[in-house]
DNA sequence: GCTTATATGTAATAAAACTACATTTACTGT
DNA sequence: ACAGTAAATGTAGTTTTATTACATATAAGC
């Protein structure tokens, strides 16, 4: 097990193993969080309606040494931001409240994904795009613009990276595949029907698929290697907001991957392609 | 002034205005600000070579009503995590190490604006694009991606939208702004050349020039309203890659501000261009 | 229904923090 | 330089808070 950043969340997910006096803890402590941070035990205990030991016990139970290093860790995981559970935005909301949450939100997503990483999946993507001869990403949708960052994170490389939006494009180019191409596929629900028709046509080539998306969804399926994005979303609701960050962060850490394979002697020629903008900005005064 | 979140900081600054016991005390506790969250006020003071008393009334000095929320204050405000060295990837990084790091970048970054949010010109860019009649972004490079990405986002509102790369076409749109029109311009650095040139040419006429970049760069003074961007990122070694998420949140913020300011009648609309993609995906199993 | 184990509470103890007051130190003016 | 005063710091006692050891109650197994 993991040492979980945020205890709220661990609280919350024992609760079912929890026997009755220590769920009762638990559901003051979650009902106002932040006053139990200021609390004393035996006030926390009357509220929670149990003994004073009964909270201590309660404490140990989730790593604390006692009941003030239990708050002490509750206030951590309060401030390291982020309510365990996203607050979506109200009409109520106003200018004060609602970006606080939406800038809670990204980060407790990027939090969630940080504890989770597919490791192995990224490191086999890594080891797929560091070796291609071609590389194509395709998203569509607010996957797009994933896919156009991908594109311009990815050229520097020296492997000739493309997007494309086209649904007849895709087909075509898919088609096209042939050993050492890898068709890059991003997509918050996997079940994009035109990503997922590429990706069929893309596999029975003999290029390699790699899928950025959720895993167990018909995309994912149809991919050699699926890096697994598995964000909460309410996404009847809202556009997929969080989702596209950590699949932006989980680009970066691909093409941080590749700069590590090609090694050290690669940096000189990223740090030319750097150079060559210098002259299209303003020099800092 | 701000509450400051930084418990760390505040100490620092005040330290010259502190009197010879306190200031052992702050010393104490810069030296390990981590043990102190987990030490006693005996053991701080020893630590210090005070007296118990001495350390109390440094507490309250920084605001807190005593030791234990002292300790509270300190716990938070080192979880809030201003580590604010962002941890760089090195050549010796592994599979293990780096994606966490670049993970832990981006949430540190989100978290530093977060606290610093630029609320009022938030307000005012809100204003603009809920009354706008069009609405450009423009943005080059990795803000292209961005730019792209509110494209997706804001045409949902009804009002025309679009994103354009090539410079003659930023040139001539700018100049063809009018009353109503908003151009919205994104960029990291606020200096890239095309980018500030168009925006002055924009605000030469009847349209709103805003700018989602560093205050106080060319751009920032090229515009009506500057959101300020202010993500220190090590762009000589590596690509802007936790500038642009913040960039991206902080659209997020505008869209959800702009459906707030449209009210709770506008949400049949959205749900209807929600409902028009559903045949393009497969049906969840 | 008895036995055993587990869970919870009671009350005493120990630890920690705070307050009031005493002492020291540093500063002012003569 | 020295007394007087104000600020700073420390001492010791008090109060609050947390923990432990143990007793009682509750539930599970035979």
């Amino acid at each position: 097990m993991t040492s979980e950043t945020n205890l709220l969340a661990v609280i919350e997910r024992q609760r079912p193993e929890l026997n009755k006096s220590e769920s009762k803890v638990a559901a003051a402590i979650l009902r106002n969080p932040e006053e139990t941070t200021r609390s004393s035990i035996a006030s926390l205990a009357a509220q929670a309606g149990v003994s004073e030991p009964s909270v201590n016990r309660f404490c140990k139970k989730f790593g604390a040494s006692g009941f003030p290093d239990f708050k002490l860790r509750l206030a951590r995981s309060l401030a390291s931001g982020v309510r365990y559970v996203s607050r979506a935005v109200e009409f109520s909301d106003d200018i004060n409240t609602f970006p606080r949450k939406l800038f809670d939100n990204a980060i407790s997503a990027l939090m969630t994904a940080r504890e989770d990483l597919p490791l192995a999946a990224i490191e086999r993507a890594v080891d797929h795009i560091a070796q291609a001869r071609r590389v194509f990403f395709f998203g569509l949708g607010t996957s797009a613009a994933v896919a156009r960052d991908a594109e311009h994170k990815f050229f520097r490389f020296n492997v000739p990276v493309s997007t494309h939006e086209d649904a007849m494009m895709l087909r075509m180019l898919s088609a096209s595949g042939g050993v050492g191409d890898v068709f890059f596929f991003i997509s918050h629900t996997g079940r994009t029907r035109v990503l997922v028709e590429a990706a069929q046509i893309a596999k029975n080539t003999e290029a390699t698929v790699v899928a950025l998306t959720h895993e167990g969804s018909p995309l994912a399926e149809q991919s050699h290697c699926c890096i697994n994005v598995d964000v909460e979303e309410d996404t009847d609701q809202y556009l997929p907001m969080t989702s596209r960050l950590v699949q932006l962060v989980i680009l970066d850490v691909l093409a941080a991957g590749v700069t590590l394979r090609r090694g050290e002697s690669f940096t000189p020629y990223l740090a030319r392609i750097k150079d060559s903008l210098k002259d299209t900005r303003f020099p800092p005064s």
